[in-house]
RNA sequence: GGAGAGAUGGCUGAGUGGUCGAAAGCGCUCCCCUGCUAAGGGAGUAUACGUUAAUAGCGUAUCGAGGGUUCGAAUCCCUCUCUCUCCGCCA
């Protein structure tokens, strides 16, 4: 959510910055909202001032114990008056608010312009990209000659954008989790954490993910609940400070927690219905910072380079790019995607996404921390990115690490978690 | 699932219809005193919105959330959410 008051004072801005991400602002309708909105709440207080004084003077009356039928008489009609006032007004804002909730964070002036993927700008390529003297397979086939990846089986339980998995490459899964969480915590500083997957629309509503894009949700509502499963675990960790007033020597708090993930992919039908890619449930591991405003930008390198470490011990060629206006996020000021090298499909392919909210997600959360220059509590900033999606490293170390007669060999960082297996095959 | 208690400012906690944005204490800020430290004295200390050049004044809203009663609600009524205690059940 914007801050209102530049919608007021810097509209322009506000309006050409969107541009950049390809959002039309409505300004005519937000400028008679706006006017109407004025006027009505300035003749509301009046009459809720009025109400106001004559109650009291009331209350003065008759502890002196004079006649208040008099003054009662005078006050008669305001009730009425007042009620409506309240109502138009209060439907008024709800427009207001409806438009405002709807309106994407600024993009930052280090964001490219351009509509899609296509725009984004290449900061760098890392590692090298696996050279192999036979036709590498993708993540599917080498899965069926392995055996243990199974998407027929999981389309009987539940059905399309399932998987089941069986044997060593779960515990190769299960390693990942184990590798990505020591790393954070132990050598960049974060705490582990454990979260529910099942959130309130309010939490939803706090990073953004509601009202606008219910359709994108797992909604689980029944008599006695109304949740949603968590999408990212960034609903429920950056939610750890709504409503809350941070302490400025606690900043910047750094939390990592390993969920599953659950996108009811509305919209990409026909998109990566093949292999693990894109499933209705995925397992991640998230980085989540809330740190002071002025940090924030500093803040998003760091973390960004975390979630970069992870491919570097892992040996993954990747490389990084800075979303353009159009492919950025509701929420984010700046987004850094890390696309991982696929062989079997001869691409980049994302693995990450690290992205600055600045205030957006406070202001809607109301998470604060008290400025010790001005004594006042002012919105912290906050942080999240994947570090990494569990699922998609799976496949990328399936389709870097295969050899010639389809078996996978283990990257030597995971060694430790997979008690004596140096290579998986069928 | 059954029975009961509760939700007030950064924190603790008073307030059961009128001048209450809210006592008191703690914490914090500033000042005074005191040859260190400690102790003591005084003043200040919520947020949002509107108006405004203004972080000055003034106005409005906010005592878990939403409705209602009333000229007037932190206080009375209803619904919801959450917390706690006891009993039962249970991964």
């Amino acid at each position: 959510m914007l801050d209102s008051k530049i919608l007021r004072s810097d509209l322009d801005m506000v309006v050409e910055k969107l541009k950049t991400k390809n959002f039309n602002f409505d300004v005519d309708a937000f400028n008679q909202l706006e006017e109407r909105r004025k006027s009505l709440q300035v003749s509301t207080e009046n009459l809720q001032s009025q109400r106001n004084s004559r109650s009291r003077a009331i209350g003065e009356a008759k502890a002196k114990g004079d006649d208040i039928q008099p003054l009662l008489d005078e006050v008669a009609s305001l009730g009425d008056q007042l009620k409506n006032a309240e109502g138009e007004l209060g439907a008024l804002q709800d427009q207001l608010d409806s438009l405002l909730f709807g309106i994407p964070n600024l993009p930052d002036a280090s964001v490219p312009q351009g509509n899609s993927e296509e725009d984004n700008t290449q900061v760098l390529t890392w590692g090298e990209k696996p050279v192999f003297d036979f036709e590498p397979k993708d993540h599917i086939d080498l899965g069926q000659a392995i055996g243990g990846i199974d998407f027929e089986r999981a389309a009987k339980l539940s059905g399309a954008r399932f998987v089941t998995m069986t044997g060593p490459l779960v515990t190769l899964h299960r390693a990942l989790i184990q590798f990505m969480l020591n790393q954070h915590t132990l050598q960049h500083g974060y705490t582990e954490t454990y979260v529910p997957y099942l959130v309130n629309e309010s939490s939803l509503f706090g990073t953004g993910q509601l009202p606008k894009f219910k359709e994108e949700l797992f909604h689980i509502e029944s008599e006695n609940h109304d949740l949603y499963l968590i999408p990212t675990a960034e609903v429920p960790v950056t939610n750890f400070v709504a409503a809350s007033i941070v302490e400025a020597k606690q900043l910047p708090l750094k939390f990592v927690a390993h969920t599953p993930c659950f996108r009811s992919e509305a919209g990409s039908y026909g998109k990566d219905t093949r292999g693990m890619i894109r499933q209705h449930q995925f397992e991640k591991v998230e980085l989540v910072q809330v740190v002071k405003p002025r940090e924030s930008m500093n803040a998003l390198e760091e973390l960004t380079g975390h979630a970069e470490t992870i491919l570097q011990l892992l040996g993954l060629a990747y490389r990084k790019v800075i979303l353009c206006g159009g492919d950025l996020g509701f929420a984010s000021t700046k987004t850094y995607d890390l696309e991982v090298w696929l062989p079997g499909q001869n691409a980049y392919r994302e693995i990450s996404s690290c992205s600055n909210m600045t205030d957006f997600q406070a202001r809607r959360m109301k998470a604060r921390w008290r400025n010790p220059e001005t004594g006042k509590p002012e919105l912290v900033h906050t942080l999240n990115g994947s570090g990494l999606a569990v699922g998609r490293t799976l496949l990328a170390i399936m389709e870097n690490y295969q050899r010639a007669d389809g078996s996978i060999e283990i990257p030597d960082v995971l060694l430790p978690y997979m008690h004596g297996m140096t290579e998986i095959r069928g």
